[in-house]
RNA sequence: GGCCCGUUCGUCUAGCGGUUAGGACACGGCCCUUUCACGGCUGAAACACGGGUUCGAUUCCCGUACGGGUCACCA
C-alpha cells in the first residue's frame, strides 16, 4: 500500500513554526516512499475560526517548497479537506458507533459537568472525569431509559453523543519513535465524539477522516500522545485497523522550561512563525520571511531540529532531505530552538546564493544596478541577512557625522594628519577611480613621502565612514565616487585637527 | 496531583556492550588581513544519580531525581 500522510492544522492563527516541522516531516516521508501528502483543514471549533490564518498556512508551506498533492486548494479524491464540509460524514460515522452501543447520548449541561467535577474534586479524586463510573450518575443513555432519550432528541434537546469507553482494556500501540505505549483504559474518559452544535470533535473527525482518506501514517506533535490511546480505542470501536504513529519532539523554549511559544520570540527577539501576520486587534507577529530569512536555510534549520541522518553531513536542499529522511532517525526529546543556529543557516545560504539573484535583491533596496553589484562584492561575505549589505553600510549613504572617538585617539596620529593632505593630493591625481587604480596611487605615492600606507590605512578608513572597521576600504573607495572621498578626507583634517 | 513521554558538552546532536565519547552552533586563542568579518588551525566544554545484568556499561533492566506533555462539547 502506498504511503499517505497528512498535515491537519486547525485555522485558529498563524501556523506556528514547530506545526511548520511537522508538516516537513510528514512532506518528507511521504516523498521519500513516493507516497502522498495530504493537508487537511480541521476548522471543528467555530468559535477558534479566524479567517485568512487557511491561507497563511497554505503560503507559508508555499514559501518553504512543502507541497502537498491533496488539499482544499488543489483538489483531490477525498475532496473536501476541510472538516466543517464533513459534517454528513461524521454524523454516519456516529450513528453508526451508536447503533453498535460503542457510544450514547448524553444530556448534561456545562453547569451539570462542573458541579460533578468539583463534586470529584472534593473527594478528593485524582482525575475527575466522564467515565464508567461517573456516567452513571449523569444523564444519558445508561441512566435514561430508550423512550426517555428518544423523546429528548425529538424535542431538541440539546446533546452529545460519547464514547462507551470500555472499564478494563488494556490498550498499545507502537510507537514509531516511541516504541510500545500501553495505557489501561481506567485512565481514558468517555470522550465527546459529537458536540451539541453538530460538529464533531478533534478526535471523531481525525479518526473518521484518516481512515476515510486512506493515511498510513500519522505523525504528529507529542503533545498528541496522550490522547492516542483514545483513537486507537476508537479504531477498535469502528472495527478498523490504525494507521501507524509516530510522535515527533516538541520545540522547547531557546532557555528556561516549557515549549516554544509565540512570546519566546518575542523575548528572545526572532520570529515564532514562517510569515508575519497580523490579528484583527492590528497585533504584528514576525515572520522567518520578513526578517529576511531564506527559505532553505529555514528548511535545513528546522529538519535538523530533532532528527539527523546520523552521518556528518549538515547542509541538506529539500531534495537531499527527502533522499535522507527516516522516522527512525527522529530523536525522543524536546528541541530547543536555538536561532543563532538559523542564523548561522541563512548566513551559509546568502553566500551559496547565485550573485545575479542577490544583486536583484539588493537592487531591490537601493535601485541602482551597479552600486548593487558593487554591495554584493563588498559585502557578501559578511552578512548573515541580505538587508545587511545595505543596513551594515550606512556611511556608503551619508556621510560621517561624526568620529568614532576611541579610534581617532588610536590612530588619527601625527602620521595620519601627515598622510591625508597628501593623500588627497594623491587621489585628486586619479582619472579613473577605481579600486586598482586607487591601490596604486596610494601605495606608489605614500612611500614617496617615507609613509607605510599600511600605518595610516585605518586613520584614512576612519576619515570617510567615521568608525574603525568595516569592509574592504579600496572598493568603498571606488564606491563613493573621487569627489565624495576627497570631500570626506578633506572634512576631516578639519574637524580632527 | 493522575496518566504518558523523555534525560550525551551552554545549544543541536553522533553513538546502538569494549571509542583518546565524534561533529556542528555559540565561546576563547592563533594565523591570514589596512580594520572588522570570512576562511584556516586550535582550545575549553557532556554521558543526571543510585542499584542491578555482564569479564566489561554512555549503551540493557529497575528505581530516584529532574524536565516535558496532557488531563474541555480546543485542536
Amino acid at each position: 500500500m502506498s504511503v499517505r500522510v497528512r498535515f491537519a492544522p486547525s485555522p485558529t492563527g498563524p501556523l506556528h513554526i514547530g506545526g511548520v516541522r511537522t508538516a516537513l516531516y510528514n512532506y518528507l516521508f511521504a516523498k521519500k516512499n513516493g507516497g502522498e501528502f495530504i493537508l487537511r483543514i480541521e476548522d471543528t471549533d467555530q468559535s477558534r475560526y479566524v479567517a485568512g490564518a487557511e491561507e497563511y498556512i497554505v503560503d507559508s508551506l508555499k514559501w518553504l517548497g512543502v507541497n502537498f498533492d491533496e488539499g482544499q486548494s488543489v483538489g483531490g479524491p477525498h475532496a473536501p479537506y476541510r472538516q466543517s464540509e464533513r459534517k454528513d460524514i461524521y454524523h454516519k460515522y456516529a450513528q453508526q458507533l451508536i447503533d453498535t452501543g460503542k457510544a450514547y447520548y448524553a444530556f448534561d449541561t456545562a453547569d451539570e459537568l462542573a458541579e460533578m467535577r468539583a463534586e470529584l474534586e472534593a473527594a478528593k479524586v485524582d482525575n475527575p472525569s466522564y467515565n464508567s463510573v461517573t456516567r452513571m450518575k449523569m444523564k444519558n443513555s445508561f441512566t435514561l431509559s430508550k423512550e426517555e432519550v428518544e423523546a429528548k432528541i425529538a424535542a431538541g434537546e440539546p446533546h452529545v453523543i460519547r464514547l462507551n469507553v470500555p472499564i478494563k482494556e488494556e490498550i498499545r500501540f507502537k510507537d514509531i519513535i516511541r516504541d510500545w505505549v500501553v495505557v489501561h483504559s481506567s485512565t481514558i474518559d468517555d470522550k465527546v465524539l459529537l458536540k451539541a452544535d453538530g460538529m464533531p470533535t478533534y478526535h471523531l473527525a481525525n479518526i473518521v477522516d484518516d481512515h476515510e482518506m486512506g493515511i498510513t501514517h500519522v505523525i504528529r506533535g507529542e503533545e498528541w500522545l496522550p490522547s492516542a490511546p483514545l483513537h486507537v480505542l476508537l479504531y477498535r470501536a469502528f472495527g478498523w485497523q490504525h494507521p501507524e504513529f509516530a510522535h515527533l519532539p516538541l520545540l522547547l523554549k531557546p532557555e528556561g522550561n516549557g515549549k516554544l511559544s509565540k512570546r519566546d520570540g518575542l523575548l528572545g527577539d526572532f520570529p515564532v512563525f514562517p510569515m508575519e501576520w497580523k490579528d484583527e486587534a492590528g497585533e504584528v507577529s514576525r515572520g522567518f520571511r520578513e526578517d529576511g530569512y531564506l527559505p532553505e536555510a529555514v528548511l535545513n534549520f528546522l529538519a535538523l531540529l530533532g532528527w539527523n541522518p546520523g552521518t556528518e553531513q549538515e547542509f541538506f536542499n529539500l531534495e537531499e532531505l527527502v533522499q535522507a529522511f527516516s522516522l527512525e532517525k527522529i530523536n525522543k526529546s524536546g528541541a530547543r530552538f536555538d536561532i543563532q543556529k538559523a542564523q548561522w543557516f541563512n548566513e551559509h545560504y546568502i553566500k551559496k546564493m547565485p550573485e545575479s539573484e542577490l544583486v536583484a535583491q539588493v537592487n531591490a533596496m537601493v535601485n541602482d544596478e551597479p552600486l548593487a553589484a558593487n554591495l554584493v562584492t563588498l559585502m557578501k561575505d559578511r552578512v548573515k541577512f541580505v538587508k545587511e549589505i545595505v543596513s551594515e553600510v550606512p556611511y556608503l549613504f551619508n556621510a560621517p557625522a561624526e568620529y568614532d572617538m576611541a579610534i581617532v585617539e588610536k590612530k588619527w596620529d601625527d602620521l595620519a594628519k601627515k598622510a591625508m593632505p597628501i593623500i588627497v593630493d594623491l587621489l585628486k591625481g586619479v582619472d579613473d577611480f577605481t579600486t586598482e587604480n586607487i591601490h596604486h596611487a596610494i601605495w606608489e605615492g605614500l612611500p614617496e613621502h617615507e609613509i607605510k600606507p599600511g600605518k595610516v590605512m585605518q586613520a584614512l578608513r576612519l576619515a570617510v565612514t567615521g568608525v574603525g572597521n568595516g569592509p574592504d576600504l579600496m572598493l568603498m573607495l571606488q564606491i563613493l565616487g573621487k569627489d565624495e572621498v576627497i570631500g570626506r578626507i578633506e572634512r576631516a583634517i578639519e574637524r580632527l585637527k
